[in-house]
DNA sequence: TCGCTTGGATACCGGCACTATCCAAAGGGG
DNA sequence: CCCCTTTGGATAGTGCCGGTATCCAAGCGA
């Protein structure tokens, strides 16, 4: 199919799709002339791939091109691949020598271990924690391992059922897919669950009717 | 306080406290001169509040700005300062016509019916949902009911702890304070805890040690 | 043949969250 | 009292990001 096709399939604009190829996002068609180029169903599916990280899962686009580097490299594990994703996601906060930083990262160093959780110690979601004690310390809401026990539930449960779901006979193309839709997106949906609960037990509490 | 301790205090160049006044966020400090104004502890307290938000909650300025508003309303009750910040914080995606999303639009509302939520038409997070819906279908993953549950009850239990932890007995600032650190910042807690459990969960079933 | 599409390159744009500068008018230490 | 610094207040500029717009030469296709 050509770009035009490519463009009414994916709902994207050919600009956009000729950005995302500058970008490394999307490999060039097959060149058929000096014109023409040739796309295919991957082409499509990349492109589906990349609006729902954007759109969805409001990824940075170079932190879809870090994933797209690592699914294209057969050689990257999907654990690996997983890591990659976790470490584009972010945040990159360059740690501040901040005593109060250094204390909350050291808390969250030690629930991790606490927990037996096989978690890496660059996984930026270990500063993305650290940052929200910070936070929460300074405006005077202190918090303890034990307000963090239904988070840990809660998280545990939903992340052994999405590791669970990621399809693993299929090609790798899908088995990747399907991992980075159980991270990334269902954590949007976990997102929107969570602050609809919110909204009912709030109106429950407060509500007036 | 002058402005320079304020500064000095909250972490924030001047320059940004200037631009936060002028944006609505912070109140002027009382005049005391042309060129003097006093700042005090609430001032300090505000801005470490939009710091927070800015920061850890990664809300754009202009969601503060609205959240701030109903904060200074002295008539806007607990539960409609919720709705305000959960419709400050968005999505705000002007519903399309495309027949995907309205089936997605259903299913959530359907749904929260089904769960029997009490949860306005508008809130955003239908929206979200029904946007992750929309990008699952088209990437070949369809998402049932029962997909859900264990999220829907995670998102239940951990929405009940935040709201009944809502100190209710203090000042209103403090007890406004208090809903939007359970809301606005236990997300975040909610999202980091849950990507530390995926990378657990991960290095379990595909890791190689 | 003639208009439309394409690949490829380059330039440009709008939104956002600051950041820099400037000015006149105070402080305030020596 | 002098002079250096700080401040309030206004206006302009910056850097990043995610696209858009434009242009050109080279096909394609009716």
């Amino acid at each position: 199919m050509q770009i035009s096709e490519l463009s009414d399939r994916s709902g994207l604009t050919v600009q956009t799709i000729k950005f995302y190829i500058r970008e490394g996002l999307l490999p060039r068609g097959s060149a058929v002339s000096a014109t023409r180029s040739e796309y295919d169903r991957r082409h499509l599916e990349r492109l589906r791939l990349i609006s729902a990280l954007r759109e969805v899962g409001d990824l940075p686009v170079a932190a879809i091109q870090q994933i797209i580097t690592a699914i294209e490299d057969d050689t990257v594990s999907l654990h690996e691949l997983f890591g990659t994703t976790q470490y584009a996601i972010g945040p990159h906060v360059a740690a501040p020598q901040d005593p109060n930083w250094r204390a909350a990262r050291e808390d969250v160093d030690a629930l991790v271990r606490e927990l037996g959780w096989n978690v890496t110690e660059r996984a930026p979601a270990r500063d993305l924690l650290a940052h929200t004690f910070v936070a929460l310390r300074r405006l005077g809401f202190p918090i303890t391992l034990t307000d963090l026990r239904p988070y840990v539930r809660a998280a545990r449960e939903v992340a052994e059922h999405e590791i669970g779901r990621v399809t693993d006979g299929a090609s790798r193309a899908r088995t990747v897919h399907s991992l980075l839709v159980s991270t990334v997106l269902y954590e949007q949906v976990l997102t929107a669950l969570h602050r609809l609960a919110q909204e009912d037990a709030s109106a429950r509490r407060f509500g007036t009717g």
